[in-house]
DNA sequence: AATGAATGAGCATTCATTCAT
DNA sequence: TATGAATGAATGCTCATTCAT
């Protein structure tokens, strides 16, 4: 089943000081745009208000006129970076009918939008644990949309009896972990392995261990 | 090629004001496993230097004429994670002359020592990037070590001819890879799995795409 | 000798950028009324500005068409404040012709309206040191038409020959003081005596002591 | 009965990150002097944390050193300025055997410690909302006994015969908010009356009104 | 060698006031 | 007249590091 959330309303979250919902939005993105350029490069703890408000263009004061805390925007960025790989993986593969084919392609979104992503997988893979109890939670539910996505197309393939998975929780969960492999390992990979080369091995062989009879 | 180094000579490279080597090692042991402690809770930067001193039971200035900043702290504990991670396969397959077995048994050893050792496995995939730029390239030539360790056992096995893998050093990156799954994955996984079960899981798909003909 | 004053004209101290009286009249009205709602409960430094507007259902920008600083309000809140006690008491004792009728009336009045203003009176002795300097004055002005007040009715009655006071000054001043001491100690005496209890004890005491003869 | 509490073990209750007991008495006495030198000025919320440091020569990370908060320093300008009060008054009158010289002395040292910390009698009086609630608590404990030294008197002036008082405990609360007219009204009185004159004026009306037979 | 008090630059956050629309 | 978004100086507080003893 698909949540139908949108970007905008979900950050509706985040308290704001500001009245026009539709300035909210616009200025929103542009904060969060900036903030990430600079969590990127410097880490969450290292990037100073100050240097997000430069980044966007924006005073102090007017940032804090936007969020209410330095965490609020570590939340927004995680809900926008889960939901652009929820969006696009369901958006691929939302009308593929064979679930191994719907797999096939679900799996290789999954890789393609990591690799157009390089910097905020990574920062999100280790910020995850500044952000505050309640705001986690909540990245946490997104996050287990995606990877019932994948359940759910696990699920699918047991039930056409395409292929016997002994637990489609299980490996729908190392399926999206192995996919962030090529990011995440990037200083030992880089210079050595391109893109396509990581994206062919994984497909060729995590798909395989899942679906044996495929043919690359 | 096993590099040959012990605990002690390595953090040679971290400047010191005590004279007396077998002070400074005794010292830093104490002081690197307080730091270590409190910095598996709280992170790297919410925890102070102070809260250090206070673990290690030593004062602050005392602290300080054993590690020159809060940095070396961070290559401190790296520098035995990575070491301890590596002499325990080592330790454990050194003997084994059949690759195949050699490669069973290393990789079982990985995921072991990862789940005897989660919360530094965490704290480390996290912190990596809180470490000045040469720190890190030392760790990652530590980090190279084991996975070429694995590299080379996978070597044997292609070269035996009992396996035809394609590229021995991707795969060894992905084996080490894979062996943190079931930790860094542990917010999603743990209700659900045990360890046991993911140990099991990662064995018989992880070591099957390498090993084909494997009876489990 | 009475200041025939009333609450409009006099905040005409206090500029503002709106040309009709009228209009000023009415909103500030409403302004001030908010601003002690809320001063009353958050104090005059923890309340921002942005509280008020919204108490007063005016924009931030309105309500500096009417004020042209924070310290207007408080102002305007001192100048209605007092002027609420002095024509209160003014008005339940300007036709008694006997001054010790009068004088206990007046005192009288003094106890219930600063019970019936409790928070007001609680608020206007705390904060009294924000005000600008030539406010304060101003301010101090009319609360010293009050204790002319209570002063002119004590040379009238030491004029009658009644009763002998030696400085009516100095204990006009004590009697108006001694008149909040119910609201002032309340953290003390709440609990353990009524606004009742506190009324009598202070009209016994503090009138007899310019009244000896004074029967209860 | 009198506690006995000295103010060094008393500001124990305010944490610090000081190791040596002596150092910090010393210390948070010059820090505290600084503070209510720069809070009689300026009030608590003009008054900012670097003022006090500088007024107290002490480095701003010093200073959090000793205290841990602002709010300390409130709270440790009152305990000091109640104990003093208190200390004063019964060291004063506590061989005194006779009840009504008792009272009188008492009551007579009560005015001239106020006049002798004007300044700092007017803080208290307007600053006591800005205490957090824990902190306030403390301190209606520690003024309590100071109500509750002279209702003991008032108690056994009754118990004497000597006179009636009818609420031992309403009249001792009165006692002691009058002994705070000659500072509070300074504004008015200045200029009119003296110190002496105010003292008089108290001592002959206040304590008239308990002992009825006094002659001055 | 050991201690712990001292330093001060740096940080997140607030808020009275302004001004373009 | 009315609105509310924008401003930025100012504030309370932290903490890695130093240094006198």
């Amino acid at each position: 089943m698909v949540r139908k959330i949108g970007i905008n309303n979900l950050t509706a979250r985040v308290p704001t000081k500001i009245k026009t919902q539709e300035i909210i939005d616009d200025k929103r993105k542009d904060i969060i745009k900036a903030a990430v350029s600079v969590f990127k490069h410097k880490g969450y703890h290292k990037t100073t208000v100050r240097d997000i408000a430069k980044a966007a263009k924006v005073s102090m004061g007017s940032l804090y006129d936007y969020i209410s805390s330095k965490d609020d925007l570590l939340y927004l960025f995680y809900e926008i970076f889960i939901l652009t790989y929820y969006q696009k993986v369901v958006s691929v593969t939302n009308n593929i009918k064979d679930p191994e084919k719907k797999l096939k392609v679900a799996y290789k979104t999954l890789l393609e939008v990591g690799f157009s992503l390089e910097d905020e997988v990574l920062f999100g893979w280790t910020e995850a644990k500044n952000m505050k109890k309640n705001y986690l939670k909540e990245i946490l539910k997104l996050e287990n949309d995606l990877i019932n996505y994948f359940k759910g197309i696990l699920d699918e393939i047991t039930a056409h009896g395409h292929s016997k998975i002994h637990d489609t929780g299980l490996v729908a969960n190392f399926l999206v972990y192995s996919a962030t492999f090529g990011i995440l390992r990037r200083w030992a990979l880089k210079g050595s392995y391109t893109k396509e080369q990581i994206i062919n091995y994984l497909m060729n062989t995590q798909l395989k261990t899942i679906l044996p009879h495929l043919v690359p």
